[in-house]
DNA sequence: CAGTTTATGTGAACGATTTCACTTTATTGA
DNA sequence: TCAATAAAGTGAAATCGTTCACATAAACTG
C-alpha cells in the first residue's frame, strides 16, 4: 500500500466525518471524489480494492464505511505527539487548533535551552533530555521537529534512537532514516514539510505556467 | 512540464547551491540522485530532456547547470510574498530564518483584526482592508494564508481577485481556484500544507508498516 | 411485476514515469 | 599512442497508477 494510497483514504476518512455532521447518512464516490479531486472511477477503485464495499444503487454508507476504513487503516484514539523545539515555530504548532478537533494530543515540548523550558504550561516544555524518558513512559510514537536547521539531524538521531517511529520535520533539512539506503533497523518513517522549498517550487511554476510551458494544478 | 519534475529541478538546485557553498566544483548523477532521494538514471534523464549538458566522464558542472537550471525555471531574485492572517503561525512564518537565506523576501503581513496591525514593525501589519491597493503596487505574485479555517476561503478570494498567482495556504481547508474545474480565469495555483492531515497520514503510515501491509519511505 | 434508472464493481486499455541496458565520449595512465 | 575506465546520454522496456467502458445489481415507477 503506497503513500499516495494512505494519503487518500486519511482524505476520504476526513471528509465521511464531515458529511455525517451534517447529518447525511450516504455518499457517492462522485462526492467523494469531488471532494479530495480525484475521480469517481478511482473512488470505486480505492474502495474495490480494499474490499469495502458499497450498494449497487445507494453508493456507501457513510458509518459502514468509516468503520471499516479505520480498520484498514488501524485507527487508534491514542494519536499522542511531542514537539521538539519550541522556538516560534513549535509553539505555534503546540497551540494549533486544527489538532484537538481532530484528536491529536500534543503532550509535551522539549527544547534544548533553559530559557524555553517551563512545565507549568497546559502543555509542559521539557528539556531535551528527558525526551527518551518521556517517550518511553508515555508511549509516544510520532515527533515533530521544529528546531533550527543546524541542529535537525542531530535531534533526530535522539528521536529515533529513543523509539520514535515517524516525524514531521520542519526543519529545512531533508531527513532520512540513519540506515541509509538500506531498511532503517529503527524503522523511522519521516515526512518532510519544507516550507522554502514550497515556496520556491510555486514560484517557479508561475514562471513556467506564465511562459505556457505549462503545468497543471493540484 | 509537471509539478513533480519541478520539484525535483527545485531541489537539484538547492543541492547545487550547498554543494558550491561547499567548494566543490562538478557532481555526478548519483551524487544529486542520492541527496534528492531518486535513481541516477531518472537525474540524467531529467537534464537530458531539458538539454542540460554534462561532461561524459567528469559528470556537471555546478556553476553551469545552476545557471542553466535558473534559466529553465525562469528564475528571478525578486521572490517578495506577503502573509495573510498574523496570528501564531502567521507571525512564526514572517520571522521564519530560512526565507532570508532563500531569497524570498515577506514584504508584509495583512490581518482582519485590528489590534493585530502594526506597521512600526520591521514587517508591517496592514488591515486585510489595504491587500488589493498593496498587491497593486508592490507586484506581489504570491501569498500565504494562515488564517483560521472559517477564514480561509473569503480570504481566497480576495486574494485571487487582487491578484495574486500562487497561494501557500496553511488552513485545514482544501482551497480550489473559484473556476472550480474548468480552468480558472484568475489562473491561481494553491499548494495546500496541512499540517492535521499530514499527522494523521503519518499516523495511518506507521500502523500500517508495523502491520506488515507496508509501505515504504520518502 | 416488468422495465427503467442509477450507481457500484472490475477487467482491460491507457498513459506517464521510471528504470534498464547499452552506446558514446572524455579522461587517465602506461 | 593506445588501452582501460568512468560517467553521461538515450531508445526501448517495464512498471505503476489511473481511467474507460461495460457488466451487474439494487431500487424505484407505473
Amino acid at each position: 500500500m503506497n503513500k499516495e494510497l494512505i494519503l487518500r483514504l486519511t482524505k476520504y476518512k476526513r471528509i465521511l466525518s464531515k458529511l455525517k455532521a451534517l447529518g447525511l447518512e450516504r455518499v457517492f464516490s462522485n462526492n467523494l471524489g469531488d471532494a479530495i479531486g480525484v475521480s469517481p472511477a478511482l473512488v470505486r477503485k480505492d474502495f474495490s480494492n480494499l474490499n469495502l464495499p458499497g450498494n449497487k444503487r445507494g453508493g456507501y454508507n457513510i458509518d459502514e464505511l468509516t468503520e471499516r476504513l479505520d480498520r484498514v487503516l488501524g485507527y487508534d484514539e491514542n494519536q499522542n505527539v511531542i514537539i521538539v523545539g519550541c522556538g516560534r515555530i513549535g509553539t505555534a504548532l503546540m497551540r494549533f487548533d486544527e489538532f484537538h478537533h481532530e484528536g491529536i494530543r500534543i503532550k509535551a515540548g522539549f527544547d534544548a535551552s533553559p530559557e524555553n523550558v517551563d512545565n507549568s504550561t497546559e502543555i509542559p516544555v521539557y528539556p531535551l533530555e528527558k525526551l527518551p524518558e518521556f517517550v518511553k513512559e508515555n508511549d509516544i510514537r510520532v515527533g515533530i521537529i521544529a528546531v533550527p536547521d543546524s541542529a535537525a539531524s542531530q535531534v533526530f538521531d535522539l528521536m529515533v534512537s529513543a523509539g520514535i517511529k515517524g516525524i514531521l520535520n520542519f526543519a529545512a533539512v531533508e531527513l532520512k532514516c540513519a540506515g541509509g539506503d538500506k531498511d532503517c533497523p529503527a524503522n523511522c518513517t519521516v515526512h518532510n514539510v519544507n516550507i522554502g522549498l514550497e515556496i520556491e517550487h510555486l514560484f517557479y511554476q508561475l514562471n513556467l505556467t506564465e511562459s505556457g510551458i505549462g503545468c497543471e494544478d493540484t
